[in-house]
DNA sequence: CCTCTTATACTCAAAATGAGTACAAAGGAG
DNA sequence: CTCCTTTGTACTCATTTTGAGTATAAGAGG
């Protein structure tokens, strides 16, 4: 084997135009039965590319938009992009992140205004963080949000959103009326049937990010107009609330993939206590879901699965009969190639 | 919204250190029965920095070991990442891709052996692409091999490999005894167990990249002393193929994806015809997937769920009765949330 | 005691799954 | 042509898994 011999030595040049890798947590957590995403409010420097070390002359802006906890990927500094990311986090809300997973790389260009001023090319590594409880993390200004502040119309516990018929269907509808030639009408018109199952089509809870996408493209979210330098249009209604640069395509991101995880990997048990009732954990998965399960089929599937087994003792501030609690079993990742909670069917 | 305008301007510092996002694409096809990945040879002064425009003075090296088509990501020229890796593929192997999807960004410091030798620190994005039929490629040198080349032990459709038991669990446990400390070795004990199977745990078919990296952290497989600028050693068995650079975890990572996606997504309908009998169908998913299906059961899944209908044709070189032909049934994205090829349980 | 609330056991029909059996329809050997 | 081999395709049947309930248990608070 001799491949790293036949190649060329140094000094190469380097691709032409630079990039900087951006490192991005979407740090998510339920309490009770709300579904917590972590923001940083305060802009660093930091934030933007050197790292927020500096942080006199660091805070530009009084109040920015909801960022995730950011920052550069340096490699001098960081060994793998996820030990980049854990300092990071680390710095920014004194988090000690256990279960971390990678996403998505973002490297399209014009999603980020400080290109247009000059910047570098951004390229965006999106993590999905799972943290037990929503303490309030420390260092710098975090804030724990509602994962649905930023989309709405994404919860379903209470029944299908009527945001969904009333607002961003009429507006879709235009935007594909407004492609120009039959066939791209129609091709628009089908994504937005597939993503908001729209038309008979299903509803799918994972889609999120096609849903986003969807919104972006057709300018119906503040990130759009912003990314283009344009002002954003008072007359529209918010569709969720924005978020710094491309945080909340990222966050779309996390949010489909940990809806789809939770079916088939036991990935809810880093969300809860050691030990829960079977309620306390269809809530956290409903949450998650953003849709009501039946309880008996829950409790059926999640000990028939052998997910869960007892501790023996009881939780009595339920508000009715004492429930009892259970704990992770984790021989099932041994016995089981794919155990996960399946959504046991919607309710009613 | 006015968070553009909150953001200090250029010229900021860029992080120290230069880095090189690679593009790297695993290709791939079914041709019968065997599941296909497209390979190049020569190396390119392209391949490793710069692009390879310059054909004249590019090769370097006559032979050197197995290759994904890949090129750097260029802000200046490539609007996206995926229309960079189109753009390279295009290039390398006169391939125009249809379906591609993001797999993982890899950016551990030390799997580049370019990197010891002053080069930039390379973070490698790795794609999967599916393409229809496995004409050779145009440009270039490229080459389809079978992808259980790189991963003998991942073919179970004759049943389980002897490699596993001959050859790779003794190795491996030789590696677990081999660490410090007694949780150090439960832990290795655990991992390899769940990864391969063994000692009563089950094998998943999706864990290609967790056995990959299993074998090359315990420096099974040549990649792994290649890395560190040791020779390999020859008394060693070969576990595999052994490609340039971290192509072959991106290729274990490609498959694992594709074998997840097929039971829930009708990705297969990518490699395939336009009208296809269902045993080529059948043939093309056990490819991928390295198991045998109950033909019956597969037939009545496929049909049932809607994924494809009869065109009336007939396929008359069967070798037996002929068979009817089918083609896929787009309508199914709409009413289905996530139709796909479900494994109907092994065969036997 | 009654009532409210939540927990948990059990039932039952419908659908999906795993494993076959039976038979149909070609080509080739004789 | 007939028989045999090789697929392809329809059906069967027991078992499991779902979906959707009903019924009952066990606390708190009046």
């Amino acid at each position: 084997m001799t491949q790293a011999r036949s190649l060329p030595r140094a000094p190469e040049p380097l691709p032409e135009g630079n990039v900087v890798i951006g490192l991005n947590a979407a740090i998510v957590s339920v309490s009770g039965d709300e579904p917590r995403v972590l923001t940083v409010r305060r802009v660093h420097h930091a934030l933007a590319v050197d790292g927020g070390t500096s942080d006199a002359a660091g805070h530009v802006g009084a109040e920015g938009p909801d960022a995730l906890p950011f920052g550069p990927f340096e490699p001098t500094r960081h060994r793998t992009l996820d030990s980049g990311l854990r300092q990071w986090v680390g710095e920014q809300t004194d988090l000690e992140l256990g279960y971390v997973e990678q996403l998505y790389t973002f490297g399209d260009r014009g999603r980020d205004p400080r290109e247009r001023e000059g910047g570098p090319r951004v390229v965006s590594v999106g993590y999905l963080a799972l943290v037990r409880e929503a303490r309030l993390a420390g260092a710098g200004e975090s804030f724990w949000h509602d994962w649905y502040r930023y989309f709405p119309w994404e919860d379903w516990r209470q029944g299908r959103p009527a945001l969904l018929d009333r607002t961003i269907r009429p507006l879709l509808d235009l935007w594909a009326k407004g492609a120009t030639g039959m066939s791209e009408r129609r091709e628009r018109a089908l994504r937005i049937a597939t993503a908001f199952g729209f038309g008979g089509a299903a509803w799918s809870d994972e889609r999120v990010l096609d849903r986003y996408e969807l919104l972006y493209q057709s300018a119906l979210v503040a990130e759009a107009p912003r990314d283009q330098g344009e002002p954003v249009r008072e007359d529209m209604p918010a569709l969720g609330t924005a978020m710094l640069f491309d945080h909340r395509r990222i966050l779309a991101t996390a949010m489909g993939r940990l809806r789809g995880k939770i079916k088939y990997r036991p990935v809810v048990f880093e969300l809860m206590p050691p030990s829960f009732t079977l309620l306390q954990l269809q809530r956290t998965v409903e949450a998650l879901a953003g849709q009501r399960l039946h309880k008996q089929n829950f409790r059926r599937l999640v000990e028939q699965t052998g997910l869960v087994e007892r501790t023996g003792l009881r939780e009595s501030r339920t508000g009715g009969r004492p429930a009892e609690q259970f704990r992770f079993r984790r021989e099932v990742l041994l016995e089981r190639p794919a155990p996960g909670v399946r959504l046991p069917g919607r309710r009613r």
